[in-house]
DNA sequence: ATAATTTGTTAGATTAACTAAACTTATTAT
DNA sequence: ATAATAAGTTTAGTTAATCTAACAAATTAT
């Protein structure tokens, strides 16, 4: 029905509104890797066909069906990435390129199966919500990291973005989903903090990767 | 690199040749579902992108490097169809479609994961070969159900072709590859043949389905 | 308030993949 | 051998998705 491009427009346009709101159509153009006119010109037929709402010079929002459409996809997406790593034993960094092509697999069996095969997840291995199948997705609000002072102890429940960088980054310090972290200590010059968690005691993250992990306070 | 569109077309041709050795335009058009111009100038690009070799008016060949390319599609094709029966639980009738669009995926650890975890087959659900990751695949010639006679034992490895409702009905009949076949006897009148197998005794094939049965003789 | 900058739009082209219609070459049947 | 049919080709045109270049509107900074 839509195509793949098509597709691929509609979740970024999801993603963006979902993290800042209003989506202006320079921002979708950078996301997308394509010039302004090229993406100016797409909104206009995505506008024509019912899924964006538009007005020139405004900002742009989805329309309900554009959204649910848009959503839909985000779960393909994140479903694929959750069964890649579960069932085909991918690292969390490998599996965003892969299911960047997977999600626009058009058969409802597929994902279905999947969705049953993980035991009907409602997070990506990254944290990230899973839309169900009516295209609805809660999102919850967590604290990143950056928020909490010394003493506290939280569990790493998501990350704000999922750069395969950051990914490896993490790996490298074997920080995983679900540790448990307590704040030793904040360096007041550069706001980095010195963490302990599992078997790594007195690590230093600078407030950049602390800004970028989602944590949930504990007791 | 290549389109999908342009992968199909090449997967077209290596099918075709395998099973007629020469290709004609027409036959490749109807098979893509395409008008005859379009397969037409596609092959004139195709020709002139070094996939195919092509003189006005003479039937169509693979280039090497086309060949190879096009057994590499076929074999990420095969590999998805045994993954999704042997790892997702899919009917060997369900797995075409979905494999259809999962073979233009880009990316080497996918398919390779997908080899390891289903212990490098050979074969697919409906026993077609899995070209290896060279691009060569040694084609079995067995025969059809059809030329064997009374009273011999064989066993089913292969099918002819694998629409899905020839497969339909060989499961109505709860007959699978690997299934040891009596031949009871045949009707001489329209070569129809009485043949018995696992709990099924004296099941009557037509000579239509005996020809699409392929099989290896036991003993 | 106006100049500078950023953001958005329009116009004109290109490429890939397709079509219908008209035409040509090759094959087959009488 | 030639007429009829089948197969293949060319031409001209469409749509989706992209681009560059030129221009217009909106926002920001002085």
């Amino acid at each position: 029905m839509a195509s793949p491009t098509v597709e691929n427009y509609l979740k970024a346009l999801f993603l963006l509104s979902v993290e800042k709101g209003e989506v202006n159509i320079t921002e979708l153009s950078n996301l997308l890797q394509v010039k302004l006119p090229t993406a100016n010109s797409m909104i206009k037929s995505l506008h024509e066909q019912g899924w964006v709402s538009y007005e020139k010079y405004k900002p742009l929002t989805l329309t309900p069906k554009g959204k649910k459409k848009a959503a839909l996809i985000v779960r393909k997406h994140r479903l694929t990435e959750m069964y890649l790593v579960e069932k085909m034993g991918f690292g969390w960094e490998e599996v965003h390129e892969i299911a960047e092509q997977v999600e626009h697999i058009d058969s409802t069996i597929f994902f279905e199966r999947m969705d049953e095969l993980l035991g009907n997840p409602n997070v990506d291995p990254h944290g990230s919500p899973i839309p169900d199948k009516n295209g609805d997705m809660q999102q919850k609000v967590y604290d990143p990291l950056g928020v909490c002072l010394p003493g506290d102890t939280v569990k790493l429940v998501a990350l704000v973005h999922s750069s395969s960088e950051f990914l490896k980054f993490l790996n490298r310090r074997e920080l995983q989903l679900g540790a448990k972290l307590k704040i030793e200590s904040i360096e007041d010059y550069d706001k980095s903090m010195v963490v302990s968690y599992e078997n790594h005691s007195f690590e230093t993250f600078s407030k950049d990767v602390c800004d970028a992990l989602l944590v949930e306070r504990l007791g």
